[in-house]
DNA sequence: CTTGACCTTACCACGATGGGAAGCCCTATC
DNA sequence: GATAGGGCTTCCCATCGTGGTAAGGTCAAG
């Protein structure tokens, strides 16, 4: 099975199964006399299983533990949970950042006409954060510290 | 005032500043007859408005187009506002993948023993992602097809 | 035997940030 | 005035995961 056939029917692409092999997260594929890659079913399960770990958002490491630990008939299922457990915690962190960036911009976008006008608290608060511009004091929340972590983070 | 001070004063670390000016974001610093940059308070508003964009998750370009906003005195709020509701629709589409990706990886969490024993949902999901592998048939929820955005993308 | 689709390697790009090296500059202390 | 230390300069490399592209070899169908 070619590299191409082995994209196609994992959901990897070429592209990408010659980056795992070249970071080690795969084992060097066999090749032919001409130096085409060559791919087992086996092979395959193991694109599959890196594929739906990425699908699910654990890093490159992770699924490298992951592997490992799949492997590893006499694993405990309790390392297993801990790395799962852990990417849940970071998710949750990382929806924590973008929940407060919605929040701030679309309470600012709220009080903002909208219009042909100049006026736009959205750009206020960008420019003097603190400023709580436009906000009528009652409506007003206090905002916390500023987020550090990037959408990428 | 110094790129360093300027740093400090605006919570943008001189390396981007210098990022920045290279890549046209901000206006190149007056310098020194040595060469050093230069930085006016107006310069630190507009570092603080870049921070403050970054921490609200604006990508630079978006910021780019903000800032010209800001400047534009004749600018229209709506075109503030449809920037920041864009960002708020990417941001909240941003949650939504993580969010699927904690509920499934939570889902199979709590069905895992967690203990020394192999057996394991999370590691049996990711091998075989369609096989609904230890949930009894009424808990199981249809899944809906992968996520392929990263955490990144 | 040609053509087109596929494979190979190798390099560059993104987006945003950090790290480090090599060399110049400024200030404080002796 | 000399010297030490910290800050500044530019330039390159790394991250993370993925895509693009170029130059060349290979395979299968016509």
């Amino acid at each position: 099975m070619n590299i191409g056939e082995a994209a196609a029917a994992s959901g990897v692409s070429a592209k990408m199964i010659r980056h795992y092999e070249s970071i080690g997260l795969i084992k060097s594929a066999d090749r032919t006399g001409s130096g085409y890659r060559v791919y087992s079913g086996n092979d395959l399960e193991t694109l599959r299983f890196i594929r739906r770990g990425r699908d699910l958002g654990f890093s490159i490491e992770q699924i490298r533990h992951l592997l490992a630990l799949w492997r590893d008939r006499s694993r405990a299922s309790s390392d297993v949970k801990r790395i799962a457990l852990q990417h849940v915690e970071e998710l949750e962190a990382k929806m924590r950042q973008l929940q407060e960036m919605a929040n701030t911009l679309r309470h600012l976008a709220t009080h903002c006409h909208g219009d042909g006008r100049p006026d736009c608290p959205i750009i206020q608060d960008l420019a003097h954060p603190d400023a709580d511009d436009f906000v009528p004091p009652v409506a007003a929340s206090k905002r916390s510290g500023a987020l550090k972590g990037t959408l990428a983070g």
